[in-house]
DNA sequence: CACGGTAGTAAGTACTCACTTACACTTCGA
DNA sequence: TCGAAGTGTAAGTGAGTACTTACTACCGTG
C-alpha cells in the first residue's frame, strides 16, 4: 500500500487559483502560442499539477479561450479606463497613448492577441476571438469616430503588436528603428 | 527479406519536388502555424513519403522558415509588380489594391504571414522573418512616401491579415461589416 | 553496359503531450 | 462530529509526430 501523498501546493480557492492559471497561461500562449505551449509548462508556472488543469479548464483549447477572452477583456478595460469621458479624436490619442505604454509595460497582451488571431482557424477559437474583438471595435466606435479613423485606429493596433512580435523596436536595424519610431516604440 | 518496395510519386528534378513541397507547406502553415502543423500532413499534400521532405529541407523548422522566405518574396514581388515606375501616393494606392486582390484571390500568403509573425519567439525563424519584412519595408520607403505613409500603409495591411484570419469579411455582423469595408473586402 | 549519383520509400525509434484514473487531504455546514 | 463537497496529486495511457535507418528504383554518362 502506497504512503499517501500530501498535496504541495498552498491551498486556495478554485477561483482564485483559476485566476493563477490563467496568469500563467497568457504568458505561456502569448510567447508559444496555442499549439506550441504545453499545458504542463503552465502547470508548473501556476505552481500546481498539470491534472489539476484539467479539471479546472477541461481541455487545452477551452484554457486557451479563456485566456484570450481574459486578455480582450483587460484590453477592453484599458480603452475604456483610458477614453474615460473623451470623445471623437481626443479620446483616440488617449487610447493609443495607453497602448503605447502597454507595449513597454508588458507586452503579453499584445503577443496573446496575434496568438489568437492566428488560432482563428479553430472555429471554437474563433468564436471567442471574434467576440472579444468585436466588444472592442464597438466601444471605439461608440466615441463618435468615423467609421475611417475607427479602421486608421485598429490598424495602428495591429502594426504595434507586429512591431512587438518581431522586435523590431528592439533590432537597430534603421529601417526597424524608422518604422517603430512612428509609434513612439524606439525610445 | 521484404520484397523491394517501388516509388510510387512520378520522378522529378529535386528543385521541382521542393517546390512542389514548398506549396503545400504554405497551405498547411497558413491554416495551422509552425506548431500546428505535421509535416506529415505537407507530404500526403505534395504527395511523397514524409521522410523526403527531411531530406529535403532537414528539419520542420527549416521547411517553416522557407515557405515564410518564399511568402515573403512573392509579396515583395507583387509590390514590386504593382508599383512599377510609379512613386508616392499613386504607387501605394497600386500596391494597395493590389494587396486587396490577393486577399480575394488567395488569402493564403497573408494568413501565412499573420503565422510567421506569431512564430517570431524563436530566433530562427524571426530572423528570417525580420529580412523578409525588412526587404518589403525597405521597397516602399523608396517609393519616396514619408515615414508616417510607410508606416501608414503597413498598418493597413496588418489590419487586412487579421480581418482576413478573423474571416471578419464574412461574419456578417455589422461592426465586422463596417471595418472590413474599409478596406473594400465585402463586396 | 556497368556504375555512381539522384529520387524516393517502408518501417521504425524515441519522445512529447493531452487527457484519465484513482486516490488523499482539508474545510465546513448540519 | 461526521460526511459531503472542495482542493489537490501520483501515476499512468494512448495517440501523435519529428526524425532516422536502411534500403530500392531510376537516370545519365563513360
Amino acid at each position: 500500500m502506497p504512503i499517501a501523498p500530501t498535496p504541495r501546493a498552498e491551498r486556495k480557492r478554485a477561483e482564485e487559483r483559476r485566476d493563477d492559471v490563467l496568469e500563467a497561461a497568457v504568458t505561456e500562449f502569448a510567447a508559444r502560442g496555442l499549439h506550441g505551449a504545453s499545458v504542463d509548462a503552465v502547470a508548473k508556472a501556476a505552481g500546481i499539477s498539470q491534472p489539476y488543469i484539467f479539471r479546472l479548464f477541461g481541455s487545452k483549447k477551452d484554457l486557451f479561450a479563456a485566456a484570450i477572452a481574459r486578455c480582450m477583456g483587460e484590453a477592453l478595460a484599458m480603452f475604456k479606463q483610458a477614453s474615460g469621458d473623451l470623445t471623437g479624436e481626443a479620446a483616440m490619442v488617449a487610447m493609443g497613448e495607453a497602448y503605447r505604454r502597454q507595449v513597454t509595460a508588458d507586452p503579453r497582451m499584445l503577443r496573446a492577441q496575434l496568438q489568437a488571431y492566428a488560432a482563428c482557424d479553430d472555429l471554437e477559437i474563433g468564436g471567442v476571438v471574434r467576440a472579444g474583438f468585436g466588444r472592442i471595435v464597438q466601444h471605439v466606435e461608440s466615441l463618435g469616430l468615423g467609421a475611417e479613423h475607427t479602421a486608421a485606429f485598429f490598424a495602428r493596433g495591429m502594426l504595434i503588436n507586429t512591431i512587438v512580435a518581431m522586435e523590431l523596436h528592439t533590432a537597430g536595424e534603421p529601417w526597424a528603428t524608422r518604422l517603430a519610431g512612428q509609434y513612439g516604440l524606439t525610445e
